[in-house]
RNA sequence: GUCCCCAUCGUCUAGUGGCCUAGGACACCGGCUUUUCACGCCGGCAGCCGGGGUUCGACUCCCCGUGGGGACGCCA
């Protein structure tokens, strides 16, 4: 089937299927090329939360065409954080399906019948021309200021001329033969109607001369071999929508439905890049920021729910995601309201969850947390102050250890008043073994009027001593934490004469 | 350069012709709470890119500018 003139109307636009229609199909379709990127988890989720919202299913699929590109330990480093981030895929590389192999280095022979029915129905035809004619030819056309394109030279070769070369074993690609009259108009979910005209739609590529196919062709047809309803990807495709189209015209396909996301920004609005700052997932996760503010945040980034609220689990995200409340404008990662977002969950999830996942700060930074007691408190305590999980380190780590002090420290520490302060709860602290939070608060009262000191002339130097910061929680909490041992400790290691 | 896309507070956004004196969130500022810090609560600052239409009425629809971004690879 060709589509040698006229337009190609292709209104795909449903997204809500019908009963009868297959049920969605998705997939999330990245290279291994080292880390997964920040804005790939926002595509990975708006695939996932669609497929899940429809009862659909969500596939993980490698594009691993680029053998240059491709970096061995990066398909499990991929799949480590899918799993961590909590995106689960119904069909992908480690666990299987219907429609694999789900890397696309296992899937040539596919590529290779599907090339032949392209070539042998006139959609595509070899070309011979070398890089350099081709880099000379770009460098010529951007210099007349026209588009950068090939010029069609191998498009009209005889058989005979291509069977010729071939038997010679000439090096050769294999091109799209795009139509250069009429335009391609097509419908996007977010975008709705674009129109392209057709004459500045390039031979594309689709086989390479190492004979892998490019994104174009290998995507089109596993898109349609595993029978992927909606394409949702970065709108850095958009403008390869007419290729593919055509692609899937010539095949005799139908078409699925597109839905091109904003793109995500770097704070100078250019495209997100690792230029300008962290955009691997793994370094957020292995910086301690949650998943679930991750998820959260990124959801936020193109989406908005019709409501004002914000902050949404995973599984409600799930209810209420729907494609027709993405935003069209690209929208800058702002990592200020990420880490509100990081501080939010780090205060509301629970808190066996939060000492969990806190531990293996805590083993890196060498603190013995086998004190589950003292352990559970101290976390309760630093989440309070951070967004992170590898802050509550920086903060619960002055409960555990030697406190180290400023030369600034060591003078309050000495003051005439601070020593007193410190002799009168060793002593205080000395007669119990077990101290209410209450007793702790009344014997702060007793103390102060006793010393007759107040204030922060009181509180400051019992703090610096105990905490080892003049700013901090509250002396009952302080000690409640320390324990008895090691807060008479603590003082006393503060008293000099 | 060519084509495509986009345009509401600094940032993420609500808004689909009158409900807008433009709402929420982050950040920022102030207050409250607290011995302090943090948390929390309350309040404040701040925006419809410009110009033309259309309309009784435009943030909302159309056109033209302007600005920004993306694509233009034997990368995805």
């Amino acid at each position: 089937m060709l589509l040698s003139d006229s337009s190609q109307t292709t209104d795909n636009r449903n997204v809500t299927m019908n009963k009868d229609d297959n049920q969605v199909r998705v997939r999330f379709a990245p290279s291994p090329t080292g880390y997964l990127h920040v804005g790939g988890l926002r595509t990975a989720l708006f695939n996932y939360l669609f497929a899940r919202k429809h009862g659909g299913k969500f596939i993980l699929r490698i594009e691993d065409t680029d053998q240059k590109r491709s970096i061995s330990d990066a398909l499990k480093n991929l799949i480590s954080t899918m799993k961590e981030v909590g995106l689960r895929y119904d069909e992908g590389p480690d666990i299987g399906g219907c429609y694999g192999p789900y890397i696309q280095s296992e899937r040539m022979d596919i590529y290779r019948e599907h090339i032949h029915k392209l070539l042998d129905s006139g959609n595509a035809y070899y070309c011979f021309c070398s890089e350099e004619r081709l880099t000379k030819l770009r460098e010529e056309q951007r210099k007349r200021k026209r588009p950068p394109m090939y010029d069609g030279k191998c498009k009209n070769l005889s058989n005979d001329e291509v069977k010729d070369r071939l038997d010679q074993g000439m090096p050769f690609v294999i091109r799209l033969k795009y139509p250069k009259e009429g335009k391609t108009v097509f419908d996007d979910v977010v975008r709705e109607r674009v129109a392209v005209d057709n004459s500045i739609i390039d031979d594309q590529i689709l086989i390479k001369s190492d004979g892998f196919p490019t994104y174009h062709l290998a995507s089109v047809v596993d898109d349609h071999l595993m029978k992927i309803t909606h394409v949702i990807r970065g709108e850095e495709w958009l403008s390869s929508v007419p290729k593919h189209i055509f692609l899937y015209k010539a095949f005799g396909w139908k078409p699925p439905v597109f839905v091109h996301l904003p793109l995500l920004l770097n704070s100078d609005r250019s495209k997100l890049s690792k230029r300008q700052g962290d955009v691997s997932v793994e370094s957020y996760l292995q910086r301690g920021y949650l998943p679930e503010a991750i998820l959260n945040f990124i959801a936020l980034l193109g989406w908005h729910s019709a409501d004002d609220r914000e902050i949404y689990t995973l599984k409600e995200l799930e209810d209420v995601f729907s494609l027709d409340r993405i935003n069209k404008a690209g929208a800058v990662f702002d990592i200020e309201k990420l880490n509100w977002m990081g501080g939010q969950y780090i205060r509301s999830l629970d808190i066996e969850y939060i000492a969990d996942q806190s531990r293996r700060f805590f083993e890196e930074a060498g603190i013995d947390t086998s004190n589950q007691d003292k352990y559970m408190k101290a976390i309760n305590t630093a989440r309070d102050y951070v967004y992170r999980l590898s802050d509550i380190v920086e903060h619960a780590k002055m409960f555990y250890g030697e406190l180290i002090f400023t030369e600034e420290d060591i003078r309050l520490i000495e003051e005439e008043n601070s020593q007193k302060i410190y002799a009168y709860w060793i002593d205080e602290l000395s007669r119990k073994t077990e101290w209410e939070s209450e007793e702790l608060s009344s014997l702060t009262k007793q103390s102060i009027a006793e010393l007759g000191i107040k204030g922060k002339q009181f509180y400051f130097p019992l703090r610096l001593a105990l905490f080892g910061n003049c700013h901090g929680p509250d002396i009952p909490t302080l000690i409640g934490i320390l324990g008895r041992d090691d807060s008479i400790r603590r003082l006393k290691a503060c008293l000099t004469r």
